[in-house]
RNA sequence: CGGGGUGUCGUAUAGUGGCAGUACGCAUGCUUUGGGAGCAUGUAGUCCCAGUUCGAUUCUGGGCACCCCGACCA
């Protein structure tokens, strides 16, 4: 990608109405704009990096068995009435045609659509267990949305739904759920700071879990046991006496933390509602066990911000980066072959084209964030000098010698 | 939803009951070229609606929007 057609500019003054991190390096890094309160347009460097994101998560989805589907936004009030939740739920958007005068709700979750859909296809023992997952745009009017992209009113999230025959085989589910979660923290980029967290289950269940990642933009509390390598949420720090509900370890530490993730046994809460049932074996009816399971993709990459970012600008894990290189020639044309060469080889990168000062370019690209930098420039002669973003020292190589950065 | 704060060119800011200023950006030209470069010329703004006033961007009232704290948060 060249620079000078990327459609959006750097902005070199924070704006004045954010005031968390991650949104102010997002919408001034060229990432992602407000379009009002809680609702961000990503544009093509920051929908680049939702892709990235979403690919590491639905690859996982894939390995845990799940099969993708794309569930309406627009949804019946009939739905939510028959689980109860039309009027329990309180971020709950609710609308009429102007038409019609028909209700609708615009989905913040998706137990209302998937059970009944579930039970269209599940009757035999046979049928079971499911695993289906999509990936789109929740809507919750939250009463304040707040920190850029970690609370938003919109916002992109991944649910997976699960379906099983008896209790145990949720439970099994679930702990595999559990490691492809770490796994997607992990592969992120912000696994070292992200624990597993016992959080209330509700009325479902005794517990849930969260995926905690440790930092001060975190509007969580959440206590660390060091030596399980899990947590606590405030919410039931009381229920488990202030312990480790794996070791009973007393020790804990208070940090702040975003919540990224989200499992949780459902049980027959909204199956029942719906009337699933499935014949076993014997001929005998069962109720079908489901479990939930979310990530908010948004919110990740606000998150990844808030824990990887220095006083420059953005430093994106590579695994989610927009590109992997970032050219940046200080004299015209001078970056041209490497990017051909770079491209030939089926690399991501920008390569900034643009007629503009050398501070300026380090600045954008220091803002921008994109893992290694490539500068070429009359001192450079016929190398390049390769700097990495979360580095301070440079190195000169070779055109010939790229081929090891790959 | 309760409390607090803020709305001035595209961005960041100053200022005033009487022609609204600066920097950046953008446009043009020349000079520059390893950390947001220089000179010149140009471009563009008082959130909305009322009220007070000879006159309101400024004062008053209402509205809207945004941010922060709290409450809420599968």
């Amino acid at each position: 990608m060249l620079q000078s057609k990327l459609f959006t500019k750097t902005q070199k003054e924070d704006p004045r109405e954010e005031e968390s991190t991650n949104a102010k390096l997002l919408i001034r890094a060229g990432y992602v704009d407000k379009t009002m309160a809680g609702v961000y347009t990503f544009l093509p460097l920051g929908w680049k990096v939702i892709k990235k994101i979403e690919e590491i998560i639905r690859r996982e989805m894939v390995a845990l068995g799940g099969e993708e589907i794309s569930m309406p936004t627009l949804q019946p009030k009939k739905n939510w009435e028959t689980t109860g939740r039309y009027d329990a739920y309180d971020t709950l958007f609710k609308f009429q045609s102007f038409f019609t005068k028909t209700d609708y709700v615009l989905g913040p979750t998706h137990e209302e659509i998937v059970s009944p859909l579930v039970g269209k296809f599940v009757s035999s023992y046979k049928d079971l267990p499911v695993r289906i997952f999509q990936i789109q745009n929740k809507f919750r009017d939250e009463k304040r949305s707040k920190s850029g992209l970690l609370r938003g009113r919109e916002f992109l999230m991944k649910d997976l739904y699960s379906f099983d025959a008896d209790p145990k085989e949720l439970e099994k589910y679930y702990e595999k759920v559990k490691k492809s979660y770490a796994k997607i923290f992990r592969a992120v980029g912000i696994g070292r700071q992200t624990y597993l967290t016992y959080a209330s289950g509700g009325t479902f269940s005794k517990y849930s879990h969260e995926f905690q990642t440790l930092t001060n933009a975190g509007e969580d509390a959440i206590y660390v046991c060091d030596k399980c390598r899990l947590a606590v949420n405030r919410e039931i720090i009381e229920d488990v006496h202030g312990a480790c509900p794996e070791c009973g370890n007393k020790n804990l530490r208070e940090e702040k933390a975003i919540e990224v993730g989200n499992i949780f046994p459902l049980k027959t809460r909204f199956s029942s509602a719906f009337g699933l049932k499935f014949a076993g074996a014997n001929g005998v009816e069962n109720e079908i066990f489901m479990g939930c399971y979310g990530i908010g993709l948004n919110r990740l990459m606000g998150t990844i911000v808030e824990v990887s970012h220095d006083e420059r600008g953005i430093i994106w894990p590579e695994a989610v980066a927009p590109f992997k290189f970032h050219i940046v020639e200080l004299k015209k044309g001078k970056g041209r072959a490497l990017y051909e060469k770079l491209i030939k080889s089926g690399a991501e990168v920008l390569y900034d084209d643009r007629d503009a000062t050398a501070g300026e370019k380090f600045a954008d690209a220091d803002l921008i964030g994109i893992p290694w930098r490539l500068v070429v420039s009359d001192k450079t002669k016929d190398k390049v000098e390769v700097r990495k973003r979360s580095e301070s020292k440079s190195k000169l190589i070779s055109y010939g010698s790229l081929g090891q950065l790959l």
